[in-house]
DNA sequence: TTTCTAACA
DNA sequence: TGTTAGAA
């Protein structure tokens, strides 16, 4: 578990996540406004991204290369999103520690802050923790 | 110097 | 998506 804390890490800034994936900073800051990533910002606003921000550019990348639109795109990251949260619900089930959805973004809220996939910056602060869709 | 937002001869 | 102006 202390791998997903650490790839969840704030730590890069945009121009080394530019080196990283090769896209563009109008590119990367493009598919922030469409919700794909939720880089982490600075007290001075500037943006800090993590390792699991550099995976979900690096798909991103790759989904819009074959030729998937933004609106594909976004639904495909949604459904791996889902699929993560599933997976953890199940796995927490079935160690009889929670049940509910809300069991399982309450666990969350204590486990992972600001774990990148789980944790909304743009939303208010008792929403952050809702999931995609 | 680097990054941010907003906007578009 | 690129590019640029003006601010931080």
């Amino acid at each position: 578990m202390s791998s997903k804390i650490r790839r969840s890490m704030p730590l890069f800034p945009i121009s080394t996540v530019m080196k990283l994936t090769d896209l563009s900073a109008r590119q990367i800051r493009y598919y922030e406004e469409h919700q794909l990533i939720h880089p982490e910002r600075t007290a001075g606003n500037r943006r800090l991204f993590s390792l699991y921000d550099i995976d979900r550019l690096l798909e991103i990348k790759d989904l819009l290369d074959e030729g998937i639109n933004m609106a594909g795109v976004k639904k495909i990251l949604v459904r791996e999103d889902e699929s993560v949260h599933n997976q953890l619900k199940a796995d927490l089930q079935k160690e009889k520690k929670v049940s509910s959805d809300e069991e399982v973004r309450k666990l969350l809220r204590k486990e992972f802050i600001n774990a990148g996939r789980f944790y909304r910056n743009d939303l208010p602060p008792g929403d952050r923790f809702r999931y995609f869709h």
